[in-house]
DNA sequence: ATGGTCGTTAGACGA
């Protein structure tokens, strides 16, 4: 059995700490972080190779997006996709001792108007959903995990206004189209809601809320996937939520997933 | 309906 986590951690350096707590209290086998906004070299390993997790493999740039995984697991293989060819640090796979290979991929955010007309990166979006379909459906993944942020949250109870939400980047019916064909060419399963049927899931709470808490208007951002092959293995999702209110906290928070295998 | 807050890195840009 191994468990897995995804974070959007909104900078790995500044939130060494956080990372290291979580570390420390959830120990799970294998961290998926998006958004660590560093090169690979500076990211900070000895406190993470201090609890445990001796493998890493990771893409990254100066200031913008980037992908880690780190790992107690040894790592046999690792690569990358540049989707839509932004030339952006945006996914990394690996492939663990037992077969099982892990995507890692943090899809653009795509601005503020959901129209590619007006804005060149809902464009971006869309094409990078569309490259990860057309990507899918030529390699047939088999054994294989895909978590990470992917920036829509595509159920009515993944937000928590559907009606207000429908012309909102993340919630827009075009983007979930384009989420569900990337997920259907790999007859990806969401595990998350594979295991947590009914009821609002909100793993992201924006900045900009007073009260992030009170207000509750979150959305499920980030998601664990798994083919079918595997997705029965898959148990005890959990989303959570307390690491939001944290000191100093990144706007996402941790998805978990246990897999017997 | 609007504006609201972060992080990077040094004036915006991206989320």
């Amino acid at each position: 059995m191994f468990t897995l986590a995804t974070w959007n951690i909104n900078s790995v350096r500044l939130r060494e700490p956080l990372v290291a707590r979580f570390l420390t209290e959830e120990a799970p086998d294998i961290l998926c972080l998006q958004e660590t906004k560093s090169p690979v070299e500076k990211i900070p390993l000895e406190i993470f190779r201090s609890l445990g997790y001796t493998h890493l493999v990771a893409r990254g740039q100066k200031g913008y997006n980037g992908v880690a995984i780190l790992s107690k697991l040894p790592i046999e293989d690792a690569g990358d996709r540049d989707y839509a060819s932004l030339g952006h640090a945006r996914h990394v796979a690996a492939r663990l001792e037992n077969g099982i290979t892990i995507h890692n991929v943090y899809v653009p955010a795509g601005g503020d108007i959901p129209d590619r007309e007006q804005n060149v990166k809902f464009g971006q979006k869309l094409d990078f959903l569309t490259e990860m379909r057309d990507a899918f459906h030529a390699d047939n993944p088999k054994k294989s995990i895909l978590v990470g942020d992917l920036n829509i949250a595509p159920r009515e109870d993944d937000v928590w206004n559907h009606k207000a939400l429908l012309k909102i980047v993340s919630h827009t019916p075009i983007e979930v189209e384009h989420l569900a064909a990337a997920q259907d060419a790999g007859k990806w399963v969401d595990v998350t809601r594979n295991d947590i049927r009914e009821g609002r899931l909100y793993s992201w709470w924006s900045y900009r809320a007073k009260d992030w808490d009170a207000a509750d208007k979150g959305r499920r951002l980030d998601h664990i996937w798994a083919t079918p092959d595997i997705v029965n293995a898959g148990h005890d999702s959990r989303i959570l939520r307390p690491v939001r209110g944290w000191e100093q906290p990144s706007d996402h928070v941790p998805v978990l997933a246990s897999f017997d295998l």
